[in-house]
DNA sequence: CCCCTTATTGCAAATCATTTGCAGATAGAC
DNA sequence: GTCTATCTGCAAATGATTTGCAATAAGGGG
């Protein structure tokens, strides 16, 4: 696949998504997906709350929501701290990050190895629905000179 | 306490390293490598605790030490709780995990892709000392039926 | 061995991310 | 506008992990 650059989405598909699912659109819900749409990375759930004004929890419900309805992708960078990143109508959202160490910068990385490992590893050990979590970790062009 | 049979490496060898870090042999460290060392498997710091006779924080305090030491190496499977296992002397742990999403199992997994991706990846976005962090989840064979 | 210094432990309280109970607010159907 | 199930805000609860501090023990020196 491509770069999974998700194109720029408008608020009304994604009203009409949180419609389709028979959710309510609330002001806070319409909030979060704004800023989710106009940042391409992953945010954390206190990120987002930064940017809004509404309860923290609230955004924690929120997120929990779109992501059971596949609105959004919550990804885990082993911080602790889960992230969220807009999902397309029609995308999945598999891909892989390269975060820096020092000052978490984020990279987002198209490209997976080939399925096959995957298949065979789920064969090998009779596995089934086997899916992966994969994320790169480095020192950013600008941490290098420090 | 059993001792079982798959101890990759003896105590003796194993507060050796430790003393080689200038660190101090206590029970409780000894205690936490004696269990690290019968399981094959990742721990956390709960079940490690569960079978020994001394606090959580020391638990804790001590898997610090022993990481930093390189003597065991964490993992994250994405569940909120970190879990540890014992490296060998000159191993430097990377290997990757086939959890069962349903009762997590652990199967240890010894391949992993070819580091030429990773390699593209850091040189494609300018990053130096770039490492992975991999994962695989799934349904184990007695979780399919259910 | 005993002593002494310093690392380490136990315990309780503190953090941090995230969740939950509940009463009051509100979106959307009628 | 009314009505009701869904939300929201707020506060308190969770669960993993960390930290402050006084009491304790490990290992070197005598």
């Amino acid at each position: 696949m491509a770069t999974h650059t998700h194109p720029r989405q408008n608020l009304a598909d994604l009203t009409a998504r949180l419609r389709q699912h028979a959710q309510r659109i609330t002001g806070p819900r319409q909030l979060i997906l704004e800023v989710l749409r106009r940042e391409d990375h992953p945010l954390t759930a206190r990120q987002i709350h930064g940017q809004l004004d509404c309860d923290l929890a609230t955004v924690y419900r929120s997120l929990r929501l779109l992501e059971e309805m596949a609105m959004v992708k919550r990804f885990d960078f082993g911080d602790g701290t889960a992230r969220f990143e807009l999902l397309g109508q029609n995308d999945d959202g598999h891909h892989h990050h390269l975060v820096c160490r020092e000052c978490s910068t984020v990279v987002e990385i198209g490209e997976c190895f080939s399925g096959n490992l995957e298949q065979r590893i789920a064969r090998e050990h009779g596995f089934a629905d086997v899916s992966h979590r994969l994320e790169f970790f480095g020192l950013c062009p600008d941490c290098q000179t420090t």
